[in-house]
RNA sequence: UAAUCUGUGGUGCAAUGGCAGCACACCGGACUUUGACUCCGGAGAUGAUGGUUCGAAUCCAUCCAGGUUAACCA
C-alpha cells in the first residue's frame, strides 16, 4: 500500500481501485521501458522515479526493458548508458529485459494472426499506404492486398523474414478497419522487413516488430500489470488492448496502459533530435555537458541523484501540458547539498587585501567548521598571513548602509579568522582598485573566545591566503536558454533563444585543502554556490563546475 | 472542423459533494562569523454560463480555451 496520509495521485488511484477489483498485491509489476536511441534526460527521470517509485511503495518488481525493435536507431553504447544512469538515480531492476529476446514469441504470434485472417501482407509502398490512410476525418480505403489469402500471407510473410523477399517489398499489417475513428486501428503495420544488423540479434532476422506490436505483447511475457507511458500514446490505448485480445487466452489478467503527462522543464529542450543539435552546432560539448539536461549532464554537473528524486516525486504526476519552473530542480538540488557538501573558501574574482598590522613572515593555520548543517563533518585548518584575495565585488570605496562588506573606514569579519579594517586603497591607471590596505583587530580570532572575537560586526566575507592560494579552473554556468519554452516558439527556431552567456571559465583561487579533491566531489564555495570537481580535474589542474548558485537575497 | 484528453494563485500538485491546502517562486520581518540555512508573516487561484443540491473545484448541460492523433519511429 501506498502511505496512508498522503493523498494518492491519479496513478496510484487506478492502482487502488485495481486492487479492490482484479489484481492482487502481488500481481502488480511494472517496468521501465526506454528505447536504446540515446541518452537519458530529466524527463525519463520523471518515469523512471514513477515506475521505481510504484515498485517501491507496493513492493512490486520492475523491469527494465530496452524497446530494442529498430536496428537502425539503436546500439549497445546507449544500452550501457542507460543502465549506468538508472543505477546512478539509485534503482534496482528485478529483470534487465529486451523486446529483441521476445522476437521469436512475437513471430509465432504473428503467424497465428494470420491463420486467424488477424493479419495480411500489404505489398504496397509506404507512400501508397499513407495515401490510402485517410485522414482524422474522412475514412481510409483498403488495400488491394487486404484479401489475400491465408496460404499466400503466410508464404510471404516467411520470404519476408528469411530475407527471400526484396527488403521493403512488403509489410505485415493487422486486419482492423480502414474506417476506424482511431488513426491508429487503421490496418497498423506490425512489421517491416530490415535487412539490417541488431545490436543484440544479428543477422538473424531480417524483420523487426513496430513499437504497438511489440510493447504490450512484452508487457504480457514480462507479466506487467501496469504500463504507464506519456500521453500521446493515449490512441494507442485501443490498438495495444485489441492485440492483446487477439494475443491472450480470454481468462488471462491482461495489462493496463495508462498514461500521464510528460514532465516539461522551463528554459530547457530534450528531444533527442534538439540536443544533437545543440551539440552539432559546437553551443554545448557533448552529451554530458554540463549544460545538458541529460542524467549524465546534470551528474557532471554535480546535482545529486537524491535530489532528482526528490525533484521528481515532488512535481507529482498530472495529464494536463505543464512546464515545471527550473527554480524548483534548482531548490532541491541547493536543498540536498546544503545538507551535505563540505564548505569551503575559494574566491572567483580575486582582489588583494593587504593586512598592513599583520606580520610579514607570520602564517596561522585557523579552524574551519566544515558543514554547519552536520556537526559530524567535523572541521579543517586553513592557512592565514598578511596578504590574502578577497572577493572583488566584496570591495568599494564607498556604499549606502546596505552593503555589508568591505568599504572604506568600516569593518568586517573575514571569515574563519579576523576582523578587519579597510584604510586605503590603490588603483590602477584606469582608476581600478588593484589593492586594499587593511589592519586587522589582533584580538578578534574566530574562536578565541575573547571580547572582540565575539564582536558583531555587519557583514561576513570569504577569503583565501595569496600564498598558499592554489589556481582553479571553474566553469560558471547559466540557464541554456533565455526564454522559458525555447521550443514552443512557432516563428523562431529554439537555436534563437540560446544563451550566449550559458558558460564562462574563470581562473580561481581556492583555498590548499582542496589540493585532495577528486572528480567528482561537491563542496559549497561559501558565499558563492555549489560546486563539481570536473571528471577532467586532476591534483595538478583543478577543474569545477558551478553546480547551482546560492539562494541571494540581496539585491545589490 | 473526426475522435480523444485537459482546464485550481506566476509555476507544479492536493482537496474523491462539506472551511480551496501544500511546495517552488515572489514580498516583508527575525536570526546569522555564508546577504546561505532556519524561523515567523504576507499577497495571490477553481475558464464561462446555467442546472441539481442544505451545500459544487468536484455531479449534469451548453459554451470557451488548450493539447494529442494521419512514420515501414518509439
Amino acid at each position: 500500500m501506498a502511505e496512508d496520509l498522503k493523498s494518492l495521485n491519479f496513478i496510484e488511484q487506478i492502482i487502488e481501485d485495481d486492487l479492490k477489483l482484479d489484481y492482487t498485491q502481488s500481481q502488480l509489476q511494472f517496468r521501465f521501458p526506454p528505447e536504446p536511441n540515446g541518452y537519458l534526460h530529466i524527463g525519463h527521470a520523471s518515469a523512471i522515479c514513477l515506475n521505481f517509485g510504484l515498485g517501491l511503495s507496493y513492493k512490486a518488481p520492475v523491469n527494465l526493458r530496452f524497446d530494442d525493435t529498430n536496428p537502425t536507431k539503436e546500439e549497445q553504447e546507449f544500452v550501457d548508458a542507460i543502465k549506468r544512469d538508472v543505477e546512478w538515480l539509485g534503482f534496482n531492476w528485478a529483470n534487465e529485459c529486451y523486446a529483441s529476446d521476445y522476437f521469436q514469441q512475437l513471430y509465432d504470434w504473428a503467424v497465428m494472426l494470420i491463420k486467424n485472417g488477424d493479419a495480411y501482407v500489404d505489398s504496397q509502398t509506404s507512400a501508397e499506404i499513407a495515401e490510402q490512410k485517410g485522414t482524422p476525418t474522412s475514412p481510409g480505403t483498403n488495400s488491394p492486398f487486404r484479401d489475400r489469402s491465408v496460404e499466400e500471407n503466410l508464404q510471404l510473410f516467411e520470404a519476408m523474414k528469411t530475407g527471400e523477399a526484396e527488403e521493403g517489398k512488403h509489410v505485415l499489417r493487422a486486419k482492423i478497419s480502414m474506417s476506424a475513428k482511431n488513426m491508429l486501428m487503421r490496418d497498423p503495420v506490425m512489421y517491416r522487413s530490415m535487412h539490417k544488423a541488431h545490436h543484440r540479434t544479428g543477422d538473424h532476422w531480417k524483420i523487426y516488430p513496430m513499437y504497438d506490436w511489440a510493447h504490450g505483447q512484452s508487457d504480457y511475457i514480462e507479466r506487467v500489470s501496469h504500463s504507464f507511458c506519456t500521453l500521446e500514446f493515449q490512441p494507442h490505448r485501443e490498438l495495444y488492448n485489441w492485440f492483446a485480445k487477439k494475443v491472450l487466452a480470454p481468462d488471462t489478467l491482461k495489462p493496463k496502459q495508462r498514461e500521464f503527462a510528460r514532465r516539461n522543464l522551463s528554459h530547457t529542450v530534450v528531444s533527442k533530435r534538439k540536443l544533437l543539435k545543440l551539440i552539432e552546432h559546437g553551443i554545448v560539448e557533448s552529451w554530458d555537458d554540463p549544460r545538458m539536461p541529460t542524467i549524465s549532464g546534470m551528474r557532471r554537473r554535480g546535482y545529486t541523484p537524491e535530489a532528482i528524486v526528490n525533484f521528481a516525486n515532488s512535481i507529482g504526476i498530472g495529464k494536463r501540458e505543464n512546464t515545471v519552473n527550473l527554480s524548483h530542480l534548482e531548490f532541491c538540488v541547493r536543498e540536498d547539498l546544503n545538507k551535505k557538501a563540505p564548505r569551503v573558501m575559494g574566491v572567483l574574482d580575486p582582489l588583494k587585501v593587504l593586512i598592513t598590522n599583520y606580520p610579514e613572515d607570520k602564517e596561522e593555520w585557523l579552524e574551519a567548521e566544515n558543514n554547519p548543517e552536520n556537526e559530524a563533518a567535523g572541521s579543517r585548518k586553513v592557512p592565514f598571513s598578511r596578504e590574502i584575495y578577497i572577493e572583488k565585488e566584496d570591495f568599494r570605496e564607498e556604499a549606502n548602509r546596505k552593503f555589508f562588506r568591505l568599504k572604506l573606514g568600516k569593518e568586517v569579519r573575514l571569515k574563519n579568522a579576523y576582523i578587519i579594517k579597510a584604510e586605503s586603497c590603490t588603483k590602477d591607471e584606469n582608476g581600478n582598485v588593484i589593492e586594499v590596505q587593511c589592519t586587522y583587530d589582533t584580538d578578534s580570532r574566530s574562536g578565541s573566545g575573547t571580547e572582540a572575537s565575539l564582536r558583531k560586526v555587519k557583514g561576513t566575507l570569504h577569503w583565501v591566503s595569496i600564498q598558499h592560494a592554489i589556481p582553479a579552473k571553474v566553469r560558471l554556468y547559466d540557464r541554456l536558454f533565455t526564454v522559458e519554452n525555447p521550443d514552443q516558439d512557432k516563428d523562431k527556431d529554439f537555436l534563437e533563444h540560446v544563451n550566449p552567456n550559458s558558460l564562462e571559465v574563470i581562473t580561481a583561487q581556492v583555498e590548499p585543502s582542496l589540493k585532495d579533491a577528486n572528480p567528482g566531489d561537491r563542496f559549497q564555495f561559501q558565499r558563492m554556490g555549489y560546486f563539481c570537481v570536473d571528471t577532467t580535474s586532476t591534483t595538478e589542474h583543478l577543474v569545477f563546475n558551478k553546480t547551482v548558485g546560492l539562494r541571494d537575497s540581496w539585491k545589490g
